[in-house]
RNA sequence: CGCGGGGUGGAGCAGUCUGGAAGCUCGUCGGGCUCAUAACCCGAAGGUCGUAGGUUCAAAUCCUGCCCCCGCAACCA
């Protein structure tokens, strides 16, 4: 019998800069529910991956001085090694630069063009040059340009549009009939009250003002846009073709059951997404879940507001569980979350040190000390026992119900109910008092029994969100009988098992001072790595090109303040046998005896000028950075004046 | 009158759809226990559920007005 099979996807993840917690939440998220799933039976396809191309990324590799394909390949490693540092088990990592995708996205634009969904017109705004940003006069800030506050021009530009007016009441169709698609549904009231019902705008699909992205192949002074291009990743990376020769994949795996994304972009997934589908004539995914966000201090974490939390910083500081373990219990299910590090020690010290390890520590260094760590099962109950047992058996499945309906944080704690009941029903047995006596030793066994049993069970849930513990948990109590049962009956435990000898530790408890010092140092040592000056890369030269330029070295025969100027410092320089006079803007970062004896390069063939008055015939070579320092250039070894530079 | 979400003991949240004695975690205070990671177990204090009205035998929950916070507002990905 065929599995069924279940598709998950995270939104992939954009290029523009090093992936923050915020981000690392949502493939977390995505992991434990395709962990989840795999525990069910359920056979798995979970696709994650990166959004490489669009302007911004254009614009920030400029500003790196890289090409846009250095810049993104850059990025979308450290975005993998996160994931992968978060011990997530995805089965494809897409980029949207991956050949595959592109020709894949080429082709869809092609058809659509063709069949008259895709259809050329022209997008008129007000266009800021500086910026090369269209607006429209909603987005305006009293008139100017919204980014740099500079003056915009109406302007006219050609472009591709999607027909989303023809598909919008099919869509609304869709999303009443299906009340499950959007979810949570506040998220979809929102969509149907905000876009849907008053009418949707054709969208624009295409860009001319830079280069970075998929070419239309048809017309390759344009761009795709970028969410036509990311959205298709979810049915590319299964080889979906617009001639229906899919691959393998996509027969199996689609319609996708969930895409899980940020709430930021619930838009894009629940109308331009499902609208391309219903163009394409292909079914729409099953549902949608716009994820809330991870805040700190009231605050959506943002590099300029200094407040990012790293997950290397966190795993460093604790454990990758403990942050698994941190963001999935700590996010609601549709309202923000707060991360702080007050919180975060607060949670591993209160439910991972204090109820859950505690408890796996205390019980097998019971099961040590009075039976050598043999657990056997006489089965002498009591009345007491019932309550735990109960809800041993009973825990699978509240967490399959709270699964079912992607509540993640409560399925946790369903689980953690039964960890404190565990150390409760320590206290109502008390087996330090049940050892005293001989004739107690078999009800000793038992209570020792349900407690090995208990947490057996405990920690096969633990799987999918916290899978390192749960293995060491399961090795540390020595069962191989760990399969992930919702009919799971109270025994499974292999009677006789011995537990190991020396308990480990699993969680331990932190001191909120000393964390928050170490996070200290870590900013510290953050704020001490460079600060590599942006520098705009320029067009590419021929060596010709570089061989205009005469430099030569010079000493500095004497040097003197201009007068009336701050910055400048004029030199007398002996160059071979002549000497020049040169003006430089050095007088903050030398003083004139500095500079007599240096030898220095000069550029010999540059137009003379006259700076305040001053005949300036050449210029000294000096490097800048972006804080204000600056060097002039010498040379290594001791050469005489006048040799070439080359 | 753009749209959506929120305002519940000191902190963070659940409960609101389907009205019926206000719950969870942390913190504070008191007690118990000693197997264990100063942990675990029990108990207590602390809330007019943003505010003003309304419906009802009964409202955190339904309706209306107001105040405050946050997000979105479609070419920013």
């Amino acid at each position: 019998m065929d599995r069924k099979s279940y598709y998950i996807t995270t939104a992939i993840a954009y290029t523009s800069g090093r992936p923050h917690i915020g981000n690392t939440y949502e493939i977390v998220l995505a992991d434990s529910i395709a962990r989840f799933k795999r525990q069910m039976g359920y056979d798995v396809y979970f696709q994650t991956g990166t959004d490489e191309h669009g302007q911004k990324i254009e614009t920030k590799a400029k500003e790196a001085g890289v090409t846009s394909k250095d810049f993104v390949d850059g990025i979308a490693k450290q975005i993998k090694n996160n994931w992968d540092l978060m011990n997530t088990t995805y089965d494809r990592f897409i980029r949207t630069t991956d050949e595959d995708h592109k020709a894949m996205v080429q082709k869809m634009f092609k058809k659509l063009y063709d069949q008259g969904d895709i259809y050329k017109g022209h997008y008129e705004g007000m266009y800021c040059t500086p910026c090369e940003s269209f607006f429209t006069s909603t987005q305006l800030v009293d008139g100017k340009c919204p980014d740099c506050g500079r003056e915009v021009q109406p302007a006219k530009e050609e472009a591709y549009f999607l027909r989303l007016s023809k598909y919008q009441d099919r869509l609304i169709e869709h999303i009443n009939t299906h009340k499950e698609f959007i979810q949570p549904e506040s998220r979809k009231n929102e969509m149907m009250n905000n876009f849907l019902l008053p009418g949707l705008q054709d969208l624009c699909v295409s860009r001319t003002s830079f280069k970075w992205g998929i070419p239309v192949d048809f017309d390759d002074r344009h761009v795709v846009y970028v969410w036509v291009d990311a959205l298709s990743n979810y049915i590319t990376g299964l080889g979906y073709d617009t001639d229906g020769n899919h691959g393998e994949l996509y027969n199996k795996y689609w319609p996708a059951d969930l895409h899980l994304l940020g709430k930021d972009v619930i838009r894009f997934h629940t109308i331009y997404w499902p609208i391309m589908l219903l163009a394409l004539n292909i079914p729409l995914p099953k549902q949608v879940f716009g994820h809330p966000w991870l805040l700190q201090n009231e605050g959506k974490m943002s590099k300029s507001k200094g407040n990012v939390i790293y997950a290397e910083d966190l795993v460093e500081l604790l454990s990758v569980d403990a942050v698994r373990f941190f963001v999935l219990h700590e996010m609601p299910f549709d309202n923000d979350g707060n991360i702080t590090w007050e919180l975060i020690v607060e949670r591993v010290n209160s439910e991972l040190a204090n109820t859950l390890g505690n408890l796996v520590n205390r019980t097998i260094s019971m099961s040590n000390k009075y039976f050598d760590g043999i657990v056997s099962n006489p089965n002498v109950l009591e009345e007491i026992d019932k309550e735990l047992m109960e809800l041993a058996v009973n825990t699978p499945k509240k967490v399959l119900e709270k699964m079912d309906k992607l509540r993640v944080a409560d399925a946790i704690s369903e689980i953690f109910t039964l960890f404190k009941r565990c150390n409760k029903y320590i206290d109502e047995t008390m087996p330090w008092v049940l050892a005293k006596e001989e004739q107690k030793l078999d009800r000793l066994r038992t209570v020792l029994y349900n407690l090995i049993e208990s947490i057996r069970i405990g920690a096969i849930c633990l799987e999918p969100f916290m899978p390192d513990t749960s293995k060491n948990i399961l090795c540390q109590i020595n069962t191989n009988n760990r399969e992930f049962n919702e009919e799971v009956f109270f025994g499974g435990y292999e009677s006789g098992n011995k537990v190991t000898q020396k308990p480990e530790i699993l969680f331990a408890r932190m001191d909120i001072k000393e964390v928050l010092e170490k996070v200290e140092t870590m900013k510290m040592v953050e704020e001490d790595k460079p600060k590599y000056p942006v520098v705009e890369s320029k067009p590419e030269i021929g060596i010709d090109d570089f061989d205009k330029v005469l430099i030569q070295v010079g000493e500095v025969l004497e040097c003197k303040p201009v007068e009336g100027a701050k910055k400048l410092l004029v030199s007398q320089i002996r160059v071979g046998g002549s000497v020049r006079q040169i003006v430089s803007g050095i007088a903050q970062h030398y003083k004139p005896e500095d500079m007599v004896g240096k030898k220095v390069c000069v550029i010999m063939n540059l137009k003379p000028t006259k700076l305040r008055g001053v005949l300036s015939e050449g210029m000294i070579l000096a490097a800048s950075d972006d804080d204000g320092n600056l060097a002039v250039l010498t040379v290594d070894k001791d050469i005489i004046s006048g040799s070439e530079i080359c």
